[in-house]
DNA sequence: ATATTAAGTGGCATTAAGCCAATAATATTA
DNA sequence: TAATATTATTGGCTTAATGCCACTTAATAT
């Protein structure tokens, strides 16, 4: 007999004789696809699982949350990114949660999938000397097998960032300021996977006032006019437009 | 020592010593904060909790997966949600996940959170002979005191659905078909909680071609002109418009 | 016949993007 | 030094979509 048999007078007592090993147990995790650019070419962030199950295949950093150290979902996406790969993300939004019964072979299991973005950080960065992390191409990392449903994972995070960098200012997560406006554009294009028309852009994002200007740079390619840089203004990043841009509807 | 520590050479042979029982127990639940309209007003669906923790509060239909009944969240969130209340629902999708450490007494808890909208029904159709459950205004329902954090799921889930307005038609799953323009606009102005423009709502959902005309019916008042009566056409629901409504930017 | 009510539409203004080309500013080459 | 190539920025017209206010149409009640 449980405790959800069982008559209680209060919810002291009730407490008192619930055992939480009584219940059904699950396998509860986070999983993180995280996303940079390099070379204008969007990349994510894979590593190579070094015990079992699918041992040995790619997968998104993550793993069991632990109650011990992991107060909340977000706490425990963080501390895993950081745990698997040691990088840290300053951007980072769930996505959606997936639980079922398949999905893993040691149980029901239940995992929340969070997005994050980070500016592009040189190579030596990326921690090899923790588990195995690589970054991956995005177009690479869709032909590779990875573990479990974790491809679905990612192509569900790279979904919603080019849904939202249609509306919002997401791609300026991915640049270290200061930036152009052409680096900016580039961002905005590499995720929605389209081209944007410049003067639309510009306009829209000076209409916007979310960036300010903090000098001059050399042009991209080495020679031509000087651009201006920017930096994004303190509270920009919750800036949503009121037209998705470069919807093909 | 735990399948963690040992070394396996297989992942057949890892998965015979697993034992999930070995690990952290959590809570896992799903939770539904389903909405419809009530003379245009909208109502959040909420049961009273029958037992304890926080016995006789009101709550959000839910409760904990039952991993030999669900096969996944979805599933689980449409069994409890009729388990529940009795009441069946056409448009469920996935808000959030909640999770941490205190936000239950029992133990570290893990929700899914999920909104629903149906068509308004008539009362004798809520479920009153299950557990008790009743249809309260959304408005209502925000100043009283519910069980855990139910209200800031309420909340949560209205916010979604109040963004999700502005540039989709899921107010239009709160009427049922037939339907008219200016019920249409109403479900659309209570979700999104602004006025609209007529001409520019009609304009607006006449060239999005959703609505398939279906005859006549009475005016409102009961007198006026006969209103042409709409059904939503196959695949309206995905439909997304390009330019968000009512925003005051 | 007139007033009232509800539904539907006209048409101009405003806002925001699409498009194509032009200008400004720099380095390279002849 | 002038011409050319390259990159960044802007001009200005067109198109698309909404905002606004008023008007017309169509029905019922008085």
């Amino acid at each position: 007999m449980t405790t959800q048999q069982k008559k209680y007078t209060s919810e002291k007592e009730y407490l008192k004789g619930y055992d939480i090993k009584d219940y059904d147990s699950f396998l509860v995790t986070v999983d993180v696809s995280i996303f940079t650019l390099v070379d204008n070419e969007l990349h994510v962030l894979l590593v190579k699982r070094g015990d079992y199950p699918q041992k040995g295949k790619w997968a998104l950093p993550g793993g069991f949350i632990q109650q011990g150290k992991d107060k909340n979902l977000h706490d425990a996406a963080l501390r895993k990114l950081l745990e698997k790969t040691g990088v840290k993300t300053f951007h980072l939004e769930q996505v959606s949660t997936f639980g079922d019964a398949k999905r893993d072979p040691r149980g029901w299991s239940i995992s929340t999938l969070y997005m994050g973005l980070i500016p592009h950080v040189p190579t030596a960065e990326t921690s090899d000397s923790i588990e195995e992390a690589k970054w991956w191409p995005y177009e690479e990392a869709l032909r590779k097998k990875m573990a479990y449903d974790h491809k679905k994972l990612m192509q569900e995070a790279r979904e919603r960032l080019k849904a939202k960098s249609g509306y919002t200012v997401l791609p300026m997560y991915l640049l270290k300021a200061p930036f152009t406006l052409t680096q900016l554009q580039q961002a905005f294009e590499e995720l929605m996977d389209t081209t944007i028309e410049k003067k639309s852009f510009r306009r829209r994002i000076q209409a916007a006032d979310l960036l300010e200007e903090v000098g001059e740079g050399l042009p991209e390619g080495g020679r031509g006019r000087m651009a201006a840089l920017f930096k994004p203004k303190k509270g920009s990043c919750r800036h949503a437009f009121v037209r998705r841009f470069g919807s093909e509807e």
